[in-house]
DNA sequence: TCAGAACTGTTACGATATAACAACTGCAAT
DNA sequence: ATTGCAGTTGTTATATCGTAACAGTTCTGA
Protein backbone atom coordinates (compact mmCIF):
# COMPACT_ATOMS: atom_id res chain seq x y z
CA UNK A 1 0.00 0.00 0.00
CA UNK A 2 1.61 3.68 -1.05
CA UNK A 3 2.42 5.28 2.14
CA UNK A 4 -0.18 7.96 1.26
CA UNK A 5 -3.01 5.47 1.26
CA UNK A 6 -1.67 4.32 4.73
CA UNK A 7 -1.80 7.53 6.15
CA UNK A 8 -5.08 9.04 4.61
CA UNK A 9 -7.35 5.87 4.49
CA UNK A 10 -9.19 3.95 7.34
CA UNK A 11 -7.09 1.26 8.67
CA UNK A 12 -6.07 -0.25 12.35
CA UNK A 13 -4.71 2.49 14.07
CA UNK A 14 -3.88 0.22 17.07
CA UNK A 15 -1.72 -1.57 14.57
CA UNK A 16 0.54 1.26 13.90
CA UNK A 17 0.60 1.96 17.64
CA UNK A 18 1.97 -1.05 18.28
CA UNK A 19 4.42 -1.03 15.52
CA UNK A 20 5.76 2.25 16.81
CA UNK A 21 5.71 1.00 20.31
CA UNK A 22 7.66 -2.05 19.42
CA UNK A 23 9.95 0.35 17.35
CA UNK A 24 10.82 2.42 19.98
CA UNK A 25 10.93 -0.47 22.86
CA UNK A 26 13.96 -2.19 20.46
CA UNK A 27 15.65 1.10 20.05
CA UNK A 28 15.73 1.60 23.28
CA UNK A 29 17.96 -1.72 23.93
CA UNK A 30 19.82 -1.10 20.85
CA UNK A 31 20.85 2.68 21.23
CA UNK A 32 20.58 2.41 24.78
CA UNK A 33 17.43 4.94 24.81
CA UNK A 34 15.42 5.42 28.23
CA UNK A 35 11.83 4.84 28.31
CA UNK A 36 9.82 6.14 30.93
CA UNK A 37 5.98 6.09 31.24
CA UNK A 38 4.99 9.90 29.94
CA UNK A 39 7.53 8.83 26.45
CA UNK A 40 5.76 5.95 25.86
CA UNK A 41 2.51 7.12 26.15
CA UNK A 42 3.25 10.28 23.88
CA UNK A 43 4.25 7.98 21.41
CA UNK A 44 1.43 6.46 21.78
CA UNK A 45 -1.02 9.12 21.59
CA UNK A 46 0.70 10.57 18.53
CA UNK A 47 0.49 6.36 16.75
CA UNK A 48 -3.06 6.44 17.39
CA UNK A 49 -4.03 9.48 16.01
CA UNK A 50 -2.36 9.96 12.73
CA UNK A 51 -3.12 14.04 12.90
CA UNK A 52 -0.68 15.97 14.14
CA UNK A 53 -1.39 17.33 17.64
CA UNK A 54 -0.92 20.33 19.83
CA UNK A 55 1.52 19.80 22.82
CA UNK A 56 -0.93 21.42 25.48
CA UNK A 57 -3.54 18.26 23.81
CA UNK A 58 -1.39 15.95 24.58
CA UNK A 59 -0.29 17.46 27.78
CA UNK A 60 -4.18 17.35 28.20
CA UNK A 61 -4.19 13.57 28.01
CA UNK A 62 -0.88 12.90 30.31
CA UNK A 63 -2.92 14.66 32.82
CA UNK A 64 -6.01 13.04 33.01
CA UNK A 65 -3.72 10.20 33.41
CA UNK A 66 -1.46 11.05 36.15
CA UNK A 67 1.77 11.15 33.81
CA UNK A 68 2.57 14.86 34.29
CA UNK A 69 0.82 18.59 35.01
CA UNK A 70 3.11 20.97 33.60
CA UNK A 71 4.41 21.97 30.05
CA UNK A 72 7.89 20.81 30.50
CA UNK A 73 6.89 17.24 31.01
CA UNK A 74 5.47 17.11 27.36
CA UNK A 75 7.88 19.29 26.01
CA UNK A 76 10.28 16.88 26.94
CA UNK A 77 8.76 13.67 26.06
CA UNK A 78 8.49 15.50 22.97
CA UNK A 79 12.25 16.42 22.20
CA UNK A 80 12.95 13.26 23.08
CA UNK A 81 11.22 11.21 20.60
CA UNK A 82 12.35 13.88 17.85
CA UNK A 83 16.06 13.66 18.48
CA UNK A 84 15.23 10.07 18.52
CA UNK A 85 13.27 10.04 15.28
CA UNK A 86 9.70 8.67 16.25
CA UNK A 87 8.32 12.26 16.15
CA UNK A 88 8.63 15.27 13.43
CA UNK A 89 7.21 18.70 14.53
CA UNK A 90 4.96 20.16 12.14
CA UNK A 91 6.53 23.47 11.78
CA UNK A 92 2.64 24.77 10.03
CA UNK A 93 0.79 23.33 12.86
CA UNK A 94 2.93 24.24 15.94
CA UNK A 95 1.92 20.13 16.25
CA UNK A 96 3.53 17.20 16.29
CA UNK A 97 3.10 13.38 14.84
CA UNK A 98 4.67 10.41 15.22
CA UNK A 99 7.10 9.15 12.60
CA UNK A 100 5.72 6.50 10.07
CA UNK A 101 9.29 5.01 9.24
CA UNK A 102 11.66 5.45 12.47
CA UNK A 103 15.12 3.98 12.05
CA UNK A 104 16.38 5.89 8.28
CA UNK A 105 17.37 8.50 7.95
CA UNK A 106 15.43 10.08 5.45
CA UNK A 107 13.64 13.86 3.97
CA UNK A 108 10.86 14.00 6.10
CA UNK A 109 7.80 15.54 3.42
CA UNK A 110 4.29 15.90 5.27
CA UNK A 111 1.35 16.41 3.34
CA UNK A 112 -1.41 18.03 5.98
CA UNK A 113 -5.13 17.68 4.93
CA UNK A 114 -7.02 20.74 5.96
CA UNK A 115 -10.14 19.70 5.42
CA UNK A 116 -9.45 16.19 7.86
CA UNK A 117 -6.78 17.07 10.17
CA UNK A 118 -4.66 14.19 9.13
CA UNK A 119 -1.17 14.42 8.21
CA UNK A 120 0.56 11.66 6.13
CA UNK A 121 4.53 11.65 5.98
CA UNK A 122 5.87 10.29 2.43
CA UNK A 123 8.71 9.78 0.74
CA UNK A 124 9.38 10.84 -2.70
CA UNK A 125 13.02 10.11 -4.02
CA UNK A 126 13.00 11.91 -6.90
CA UNK A 127 11.66 14.73 -4.24
CA UNK A 128 15.33 14.58 -2.19
CA UNK A 129 17.06 14.94 -5.32
CA UNK A 130 15.52 17.92 -6.34
CA UNK A 131 15.90 19.37 -3.20
CA UNK A 132 19.31 18.33 -2.80
CA UNK A 133 20.25 19.82 -6.57
CA UNK A 134 18.90 23.23 -5.45
CA UNK A 135 20.48 23.73 -2.48
CA UNK A 136 23.92 22.23 -3.79
CA UNK A 137 23.44 24.38 -7.25
CA UNK A 138 23.62 27.05 -5.07
CA UNK A 139 25.96 26.33 -2.79
CA UNK A 140 24.70 26.26 -0.32
CA UNK A 141 24.85 23.62 2.40
CA UNK A 142 21.57 21.70 3.78
CA UNK A 143 21.08 20.60 7.12
CA UNK A 144 17.36 20.48 7.62
CA UNK A 145 14.66 20.70 5.60
CA UNK A 146 10.76 21.41 6.51
CA UNK A 147 8.38 20.39 3.45
CA UNK A 148 4.77 20.78 4.17
CA UNK A 149 2.29 21.10 1.53
CA UNK A 150 -1.15 21.76 2.75
CA UNK A 151 -4.30 21.02 0.64
CA UNK A 152 -6.55 18.21 0.57
CA UNK A 153 -6.18 14.38 0.69
CA UNK A 154 -7.72 12.03 -1.89
CA UNK A 155 -10.64 11.01 0.63
CA UNK A 156 -11.78 14.61 1.56
CA UNK A 157 -11.58 14.99 -2.26
CA UNK A 158 -14.15 12.27 -3.18
CA UNK A 159 -16.59 13.10 -0.24
CA UNK A 160 -16.90 16.73 -1.49
CA UNK A 161 -17.97 18.00 -5.01
CA UNK B 1 23.44 37.32 -10.30
CA UNK B 2 21.71 33.90 -9.46
CA UNK B 3 18.97 34.73 -7.16
CA UNK B 4 20.84 33.30 -3.88
CA UNK B 5 24.06 35.48 -4.38
CA UNK B 6 21.61 38.17 -4.71
CA UNK B 7 20.38 37.21 -0.97
CA UNK B 8 23.12 35.90 0.50
CA UNK B 9 25.55 37.63 -0.75
CA UNK B 10 26.34 41.66 0.13
CA UNK B 11 24.81 44.01 -2.46
CA UNK B 12 22.44 47.69 -1.88
CA UNK B 13 19.64 46.91 0.49
CA UNK B 14 18.62 50.26 -0.38
CA UNK B 15 18.06 49.36 -3.91
CA UNK B 16 15.67 46.31 -2.85
CA UNK B 17 13.62 48.80 -0.50
CA UNK B 18 13.14 50.96 -3.27
CA UNK B 19 12.16 48.29 -5.68
CA UNK B 20 9.95 46.42 -2.79
CA UNK B 21 8.04 49.98 -2.63
CA UNK B 22 7.81 50.79 -6.02
CA UNK B 23 6.50 47.16 -7.13
CA UNK B 24 4.15 48.22 -4.41
CA UNK B 25 2.68 51.31 -5.03
CA UNK B 26 1.87 49.79 -8.51
CA UNK B 27 0.47 47.32 -6.61
CA UNK B 28 -2.04 49.23 -5.34
CA UNK B 29 -2.59 51.39 -7.81
CA UNK B 30 -3.49 48.73 -10.30
CA UNK B 31 -5.32 46.25 -7.66
CA UNK B 32 -6.81 49.18 -5.82
CA UNK B 33 -4.93 47.44 -2.58
CA UNK B 34 -5.14 50.24 0.66
CA UNK B 35 -1.43 51.70 1.57
CA UNK B 36 -1.40 53.17 5.30
CA UNK B 37 2.11 54.29 6.97
CA UNK B 38 2.57 51.11 8.95
CA UNK B 39 1.78 48.64 5.78
CA UNK B 40 4.44 50.73 3.87
CA UNK B 41 7.09 50.84 6.50
CA UNK B 42 6.56 47.48 7.23
CA UNK B 43 7.78 46.26 4.04
CA UNK B 44 10.75 48.75 4.13
CA UNK B 45 11.79 47.23 7.08
CA UNK B 46 12.08 44.18 5.74
CA UNK B 47 12.84 44.90 2.61
CA UNK B 48 16.30 46.58 4.30
CA UNK B 49 16.93 43.35 6.81
CA UNK B 50 17.39 40.86 4.28
CA UNK B 51 16.58 38.19 6.48
CA UNK B 52 13.50 36.94 8.84
CA UNK B 53 12.11 39.56 11.59
CA UNK B 54 9.96 38.52 14.40
CA UNK B 55 6.75 40.21 14.98
CA UNK B 56 7.83 41.76 17.97
CA UNK B 57 10.90 42.96 16.74
CA UNK B 58 9.05 44.71 13.99
CA UNK B 59 6.79 46.22 16.25
CA UNK B 60 9.38 47.61 18.38
CA UNK B 61 10.69 49.36 15.70
CA UNK B 62 7.10 51.09 14.60
CA UNK B 63 6.56 51.86 17.86
CA UNK B 64 10.12 53.68 17.89
CA UNK B 65 8.43 55.29 15.20
CA UNK B 66 5.08 56.08 16.59
CA UNK B 67 3.21 53.60 14.18
CA UNK B 68 1.52 51.59 16.36
CA UNK B 69 2.18 50.22 19.76
CA UNK B 70 -0.01 46.77 19.80
CA UNK B 71 0.80 43.60 18.49
CA UNK B 72 -2.48 43.55 16.27
CA UNK B 73 -1.03 46.29 14.22
CA UNK B 74 1.94 44.50 13.25
CA UNK B 75 -0.10 41.22 12.36
CA UNK B 76 -2.34 43.37 10.35
CA UNK B 77 0.78 44.57 8.27
CA UNK B 78 1.98 41.07 8.29
CA UNK B 79 -1.62 39.86 6.64
CA UNK B 80 -1.83 42.20 4.33
CA UNK B 81 1.34 42.56 3.06
CA UNK B 82 1.20 38.24 2.90
CA UNK B 83 -2.40 38.21 1.41
CA UNK B 84 -0.71 40.56 -1.69
CA UNK B 85 2.40 38.32 -2.50
CA UNK B 86 4.78 40.55 -0.60
CA UNK B 87 5.69 39.37 2.62
CA UNK B 88 6.00 35.58 3.26
CA UNK B 89 6.38 33.74 6.56
CA UNK B 90 9.38 31.25 7.67
CA UNK B 91 7.47 28.95 9.44
CA UNK B 92 10.55 27.16 11.07
CA UNK B 93 11.43 30.76 12.83
CA UNK B 94 7.66 32.12 13.08
CA UNK B 95 9.41 35.11 11.59
CA UNK B 96 9.13 36.94 8.25
CA UNK B 97 10.74 38.15 5.25
CA UNK B 98 9.99 40.30 2.02
CA UNK B 99 9.13 38.48 -1.14
CA UNK B 100 11.88 39.07 -3.56
CA UNK B 101 9.67 38.05 -6.62
CA UNK B 102 6.49 39.79 -5.80
CA UNK B 103 3.72 39.48 -8.57
CA UNK B 104 4.11 36.46 -9.91
CA UNK B 105 2.23 32.67 -8.31
CA UNK B 106 5.34 31.41 -7.06
CA UNK B 107 5.92 28.48 -5.21
CA UNK B 108 8.28 30.05 -2.16
CA UNK B 109 11.43 27.94 -1.15
CA UNK B 110 13.42 29.73 1.28
CA UNK B 111 17.06 28.77 2.09
CA UNK B 112 18.28 29.89 5.89
CA UNK B 113 21.45 29.96 6.89
CA UNK B 114 21.82 28.97 10.50
CA UNK B 115 25.16 31.59 10.96
CA UNK B 116 24.21 34.65 9.33
CA UNK B 117 20.28 34.26 9.51
CA UNK B 118 20.04 35.51 6.13
CA UNK B 119 17.15 34.03 4.10
CA UNK B 120 16.68 33.56 0.23
CA UNK B 121 13.93 32.55 -1.58
CA UNK B 122 14.68 31.02 -4.19
CA UNK B 123 12.86 29.39 -7.60
CA UNK B 124 13.89 26.49 -9.44
CA UNK B 125 11.91 24.63 -12.32
CA UNK B 126 12.57 21.04 -10.80
CA UNK B 127 11.91 21.62 -7.64
CA UNK B 128 8.49 23.06 -8.43
CA UNK B 129 7.42 20.08 -10.85
CA UNK B 130 9.07 17.15 -8.21
CA UNK B 131 6.26 19.08 -5.52
CA UNK B 132 3.50 19.02 -8.24
CA UNK B 133 4.49 15.28 -8.87
CA UNK B 134 4.84 14.20 -5.63
CA UNK B 135 1.67 15.64 -4.64
CA UNK B 136 -0.85 14.67 -7.73
CA UNK B 137 0.72 11.49 -7.96
CA UNK B 138 -0.69 10.49 -4.55
CA UNK B 139 -4.11 12.30 -5.45
CA UNK B 140 -3.35 15.34 -2.59
CA UNK B 141 -4.39 18.67 -4.19
CA UNK B 142 -2.05 20.82 -3.04
CA UNK B 143 -2.58 24.37 -2.17
CA UNK B 144 0.19 25.53 -0.13
CA UNK B 145 3.59 24.80 0.13
CA UNK B 146 6.13 25.56 3.04
CA UNK B 147 9.68 24.64 1.76
CA UNK B 148 12.33 25.79 4.22
CA UNK B 149 15.80 24.33 4.36
CA UNK B 150 18.44 25.27 7.02
CA UNK B 151 21.82 25.00 6.60
CA UNK B 152 24.84 27.33 5.81
CA UNK B 153 24.82 29.83 3.14
CA UNK B 154 27.95 29.98 0.94
CA UNK B 155 29.93 33.19 2.51
CA UNK B 156 29.74 31.22 6.10
CA UNK B 157 30.81 28.08 4.73
CA UNK B 158 33.74 30.36 3.41
CA UNK B 159 35.03 31.99 6.09
CA UNK B 160 34.39 29.25 8.87
CA UNK B 161 36.66 26.62 8.55
C1' DT C 1 28.55 1.73 46.73
C1' DC C 2 28.75 5.75 45.29
C1' DA C 3 29.60 9.45 41.68
C1' DG C 4 27.81 11.33 37.82
C1' DA C 5 24.41 11.49 34.32
C1' DA C 6 19.88 11.55 33.24
C1' DC C 7 15.27 12.33 34.48
C1' DT C 8 11.17 14.55 37.18
C1' DG C 9 8.35 18.05 39.40
C1' DT C 10 7.51 22.61 39.81
C1' DT C 11 7.43 27.65 39.52
C1' DA C 12 7.77 31.20 36.87
C1' DC C 13 8.07 33.46 32.72
C1' DG C 14 8.86 34.61 27.71
C1' DA C 15 7.37 34.57 22.94
C1' DT C 16 3.94 34.34 19.47
C1' DA C 17 -0.70 35.30 17.99
C1' DT C 18 -5.74 36.39 18.01
C1' DA C 19 -10.66 37.83 19.59
C1' DA C 20 -13.57 41.42 20.12
C1' DC C 21 -15.36 45.90 19.88
C1' DA C 22 -15.75 50.79 19.51
C1' DA C 23 -14.20 54.63 16.80
C1' DC C 24 -12.53 56.59 12.65
C1' DT C 25 -11.54 57.23 7.39
C1' DG C 26 -11.94 57.20 2.54
C1' DC C 27 -14.73 56.49 -1.11
C1' DA C 28 -18.74 55.67 -3.90
C1' DA C 29 -23.63 56.13 -4.95
C1' DT C 30 -27.03 58.95 -4.57
C1' DA D 1 -22.89 67.65 -0.15
C1' DT D 2 -24.64 63.60 2.29
C1' DT D 3 -24.91 59.35 3.55
C1' DG D 4 -23.77 54.59 3.83
C1' DC D 5 -20.52 51.13 4.02
C1' DA D 6 -16.37 48.57 3.72
C1' DG D 7 -12.08 48.75 5.32
C1' DT D 8 -8.89 50.37 8.79
C1' DT D 9 -7.25 51.71 13.47
C1' DG D 10 -6.64 51.77 18.51
C1' DT D 11 -7.09 49.23 22.46
C1' DT D 12 -7.87 45.75 25.99
C1' DA D 13 -7.67 41.41 27.07
C1' DT D 14 -6.51 36.78 26.44
C1' DA D 15 -5.22 32.53 24.03
C1' DT D 16 -1.56 29.55 22.56
C1' DC D 17 3.05 27.85 22.29
C1' DG D 18 7.45 27.15 24.45
C1' DT D 19 11.54 27.53 27.83
C1' DA D 20 14.68 28.83 31.95
C1' DA D 21 16.03 27.47 36.17
C1' DC D 22 16.56 24.73 40.12
C1' DA D 23 15.86 21.36 43.70
C1' DG D 24 15.15 16.62 44.26
C1' DT D 25 15.08 11.74 42.54
C1' DT D 26 16.41 7.64 39.93
C1' DC D 27 19.29 5.03 37.14
C1' DT D 28 23.72 3.20 35.62
C1' DG D 29 28.36 2.02 35.32
C1' DA D 30 33.00 2.09 37.25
Amino acid sequence: MPDTELAFAEHDHGQCRETLLDELASAARIRGLRLTPARVRVLELLGEAHRAMGAYEILDRLRAEGLGSQPPVVYRALDFLTEAGFVHKIERLNAYVACCHPGDEHGACFLICSRCRKVAEIEDGALDIALAQAAAGRGFAMRRIVLEIEGTCPACRASAP
